[in-house]
DNA sequence: TGTACATCAGTGAACGCGCGTTCACTGATGTAC
DNA sequence: TGTACATCAGTGAACGCGCGTTCACTGATGTAC
């Protein structure tokens, strides 16, 4: 059930297990383009390089296809939050503030298929049966961790700055809110929710 | 274009405006619900009392129907996000607690029929084409307007706490949080959420 | 090394269903005289 | 007040299209000897 391993490394894969890759890539593509609704079988079989028929040899059901897709987005989408973080020290405010920066920057505003599946779906999340509500929850649980991870270890308690799920939920509803405006507005929409977010390190003289 | 008065009071109306009335009260709830994609002409005039025939003569197109609604959403949320301060001071910390706290309310979290618009629907917001768009992008605004309206006057600048567009992303991003889990995890985005937004104030010793 | 056969991944046509949209028609409302 | 007619809101059958799913078949891969 779960995904073979993030990057496509040399491990030696079947041709089986490559084409599964494949449509996995697309099918991650598309739901964070377009929502669940804008996963069609046929359509993501024909970017995998396939004909529609040979869906079912991969997957049980068009359902079970956006669980893992969901799963692949929100690991590879992970990967790339922490891989931002390299280079500097695990957690403290460099290290939150290369986060958030990375997460509400216009080019995640704008990279819809290789953004955080999270911002892409997660008023769909809400509604969907359970077996993808769950799988749509831990993607939610992934957000929170790297975010904690970030965290200085000094930080204040039961402030904002210190809440990893309420900056989650700040990260995430800013991305949505860009995303829907334009021009000078989505910017603003950026800045403003960068600068709520860190304004506490700031003002506290938030160096290294 | 506009949407007839919000309730629909004594202001007397023609069969065929009555008749429309209904169709957006059961497409705002289908939206709030469902999303965009559960918006079906059928059912929505079903449960307006009526043939899926007669939509036509009410609405050029269903999608035409989801702008007219999604309006209509917002209207009626804003309105009730409103009433809930009344009593008090107009703004204010108190006035800003009593958002939040309807807001990042359990009743809302179960309550999508009803709620905000902008929660159900914000991460299809994103996607959808420009004149829907334009019309989810005005309901954001008038949502961060509604907080603006709340935000004590001797707010401190640059913080979330005095940041209209960042609260808004925050309240946004944690019921859809929310929504999506189930139980004590539920409770727990709530509470942290509501206790991330007002710190500031608690902190300050904030009265009335 | 070469041949025969079994397994496996993928193909493409077909099915059933739901949904947005159209349209000829009906029954009710309301106006003219 | 009453009758005749025009307008209007709504009905329900039908259409075309897209999509998830199934299935008999094909071509390639790989194993046995």
């Amino acid at each position: 059930m779960s995904a073979s391993s993030s990057t496509s490394s040399a491990t030696k894969q079947s041709r089986r297990e490559q084409s599964h890759e494949r449509i996995l890539q697309a099918a991650a593509r598309a739901v964070c383009r377009d929502g669940y609704a804008g996963v069609g079988v046929a359509a993501v079989m024909k970017e995998a390089g396939l004909t529609h028929g040979g869906f079912y040899a991969h997957f049980d059901s068009r359902e079970a296809l956006l669980a893992e897709a969901l799963e692949y987005a929100g690991k590879r989408s992970v990967a790339r939050l922490q891989e931002r973080g390299r280079g500097r020290s695990a957690r403290g405010v460099s290290a939150l503030r290369a986060l958030v920066d990375a997460y509400l920057s216009e080019a995640h505003v704008e990279s819809f298929e290789e953004g955080c599946p999270v911002a892409a779906l997660a008023s769909e999340m809400a509604r969907t049966g359970p077996e993808l509500r769950a799988v749509a929850g831990a993607r939610m649980r992934d957000l929170v961790k790297v975010i904690e991870g970030v965290l200085p270890a000094d930080r204040p308690a039961g402030s904002l700055a210190g809440n990893a799920v309420a900056i989650a939920a700040t990260l995430v509803g800013a991305l949505q809110m860009a995303r829907t405006f334009d021009g000078a507005e989505r910017r603003n929409v950026l800045r403003d929710c960068r600068a709520a977010l860190l304004a506490q390190y700031d003002r506290d003289g938030g160096a290294a």
